[in-house]
RNA sequence: GGGCCUUUAGCUCAGCGGUAGAGCAUCGGACUUUUAAUCCGCAGGUCGUGGGUUCGAUCCCCACAGGGCCCA
């Protein structure tokens, strides 16, 4: 060794314990990685295999040595292959070693013997972690007691960690930390690389089905001055330039109808809407929807559309309309359609006896509450007291796919009244495991009717110090006063829906990086 | 917002009013077909943070912070 490697090498009166301890001895083993003239952080790795690949290639070759082709029939092995991946285990055993290797796709293992690869290149095996990301080139083989293996003729060090990774055998445990560092849980849990891909499916193939009925994929803007199209908080940030207050929008529902004006009939976009609240098991305050707008449709063609929307995305991503039973979570949700349809009016009276149109004015409907133990907010709206009737006493009940149907006009400002009930919108939201799925209404496009009922979202944000009341848009008035065409118009919860297929109870094992406290 | 649970070695977890333990990982040694490899040996901790009670607190009490579950 010479004196440069041994500047190199850490000073043990002085080395540090715990964490520091193991970081160091990386380093170390780093250093003299580069001693030996070996860059431990190359650029590229000319890898011809995954480790799928390379299984299926020996799977192949064992067939043909089966039927008697090739040089050795009782002990086939494939060409040489080159696998890439990072180190999860290894059984060291002196002269010889093992490897479990894992990529994107899958695991291999990687058998090493001294006189196989040479000493000098054996000698690399020393100076390896796990955690470590290596290639290994050689031909597949299968070992003595059956595992397919690359036979290593050269490993080559591709990035070399410095810290360890979780537990090989319980995985990461700590929940914080599988959301804090995601990366993490995606190495040692297989469940969340699962979800990770589940999501990506989900959105490719809600995609796919959009793009085949004909509709447009937009962006639209996520600044806006106006948080208007949806009852909650915004988030508010401010423009130095311009110096002008804008908001996170809270709904992509407004620009998407001044597309509808403007002729594109059937228009959506996939994207993140930011709502300031609280967090919970399916509450992020940044989430993504999609929404989706049709010309010359009312809301039953939407029902249509989720329903095989939905389904059809279930099939793509997990081979069938019927999701299996989670142990302890759910039974069986099957998604084929049709989803029966519930009168919302008639499902009330049916769970709690009350019929809200007897019930017109706050006093009358909070006193009927009170009768069945249902809890009362102070300072509500009749809106907000029939939402908490719908959620806690018949949504829990919806753990099939079911729509509501038919809404009140004060629970949604921007849903067209039901022809010949004034009082009644076109709307309908599909709940399945008991949580909401989508919203969708057949769209007002009466500008009249539209201001007046942005109006009353007003007085309501002022008479009941509302936060979440929507918000006048003059811009989109002026819009829809140009002509917008009857619309069918639909919101769904990409996030929730990934849930529902993936069997998840919490949103935060779907969402990568989903909004933690400060650490 | 209220209640309950939780925070101990890099990871997974025990533990207890009397100076802290295991398995895996790490470090040193043996080992040429292993599968959580095995065997021998070493090292690793301000027990979440801050107060309090006590002769003595990781343990009991209070507050705070992070995480989880339930309720609103």
């Amino acid at each position: 060794m010479t004196n440069q490697d041994q500047q190199e090498q850490p000073n043990q009166e002085e080395s540090a314990a715990g964490e520091q301890k193991l970081i160091e001895d990386r380093l170390a083993k780093t250093a003299q990685i580069r001693a030996q003239g070996i860059d431990p952080y190359p650029a590229r790795f000319d890898r011809t295999h995954t480790s799928v690949e390379a299984t299926k290639l020996f799977e192949y070759a064992e067939v043909m040595a089966s039927n008697g082709v090739g040089d050795d029939t009782e002990h086939p092995r494939t060409e040489t292959v080159r696998v890439a991946g990072r180190v999860m285990a290894r059984r060291g055993m002196g002269k010889a070693a093992f490897i479990d290797l894992k990529d994107g796709h899958g695991t291999i293992q990687a058998f090493a013997r001294q006189n196989t690869m040479g000493d000098d290149e054996y000698a690399i095996l020393a100076l390896l972690d796990i955690g470590d990301i290596i290639g290994v080139e050689g031909s597949v083989i299968r070992t003595r007691r059956g595992e397919i293996s690359v036979e290593a003729q050269k490993i080559t060090v591709l990035t070399k960690a410095i810290r360890p990774l979780p537990d090989k055998w319980h995985g990461l445990q700590d929940q914080e930390i599988r959301f804090r560092q995601r990366y993490l849980d995606l190495i040692s849990n297989d469940k969340a690389m699962k979800n990770a891909l589940l999501r990506s499916n989900v959105v490719r193939s809600m995609r796919s089905f959009m793009h085949d009925r004909g509709f447009i994929e937009v962006e639209t803007p996520i600044l806006v001055p106006v948080a208007a199209g949806a009852q909650a908080t915004p988030f508010e940030t401010h423009h130095n330039q311009l110096d002008r207050d804008l908001y996170l929008r809270i709904a992509t529902e407004l620009y998407l109808k001044k597309l509808i004006v403007g002729g594109i009939e059937r228009v959506f976009e996939i994207g993140r809407l930011f709502r300031n609240e609280g967090l919970d098991h399916d509450h992020n305050p940044e989430f993504t929807t999609i929404e989706s707008y049709q010309a010359y449709a009312d809301y039953n063609d939407v029902m249509e559309m989720v329903e095989n929307m939905v389904s059809f995305i279930a099939k793509e991503t997990t081979g069938s309309m019927v999701l299996p039973a989670v142990d302890g979570v759910r039974a069986e949700i099957d998604l084929t359609p049709p989803w029966t349809r519930l009168d919302l009016r008639e499902e009330i009276k049916k769970r709690t006896g009350i019929d809200f149109a007897e019930n017109r004015d706050v006093e009358s409907l909070s006193d009927a509450m009170r009768e069945r133990g249902i809890h009362v907010e102070a300072g509500s709206a009749w809106g907000r007291l029939l939402d908490k009737i719908i959620s806690s006493e018949v949504e829990p009940h919806l753990i099939q796919p079911h729509f509501l149907v038919d809404y009140p006009v004060e629970m949604s400002p921007l849903a067209k009244r039901k022809p010949g009930a004034d009082e009644i919108v076109e709307r309908f939201e599909a709940f399945t495991m008991g949580s909401e799925l989508c919203n969708a209404f057949t769209e007002l496009n009466d500008p009249v009717d539209q201001r007046s009922r942005f109006e009353q979202q007003e007085r309501m944000r002022d008479q009941f110090d509302d936060d979440e009341a929507d918000r006048l848009d003059e811009d989109f008035l002026i819009a829809i006063e140009h002509g917008m065409p009857p619309t069918g118009g639909l919101g769904l919860g990409i996030d929730r829906l990934t849930m529902l297929i993936a069997g998840e109870e919490s949103i935060r094992e779907i969402l990568l990086f989903p909004a933690m406290r400060n650490s």
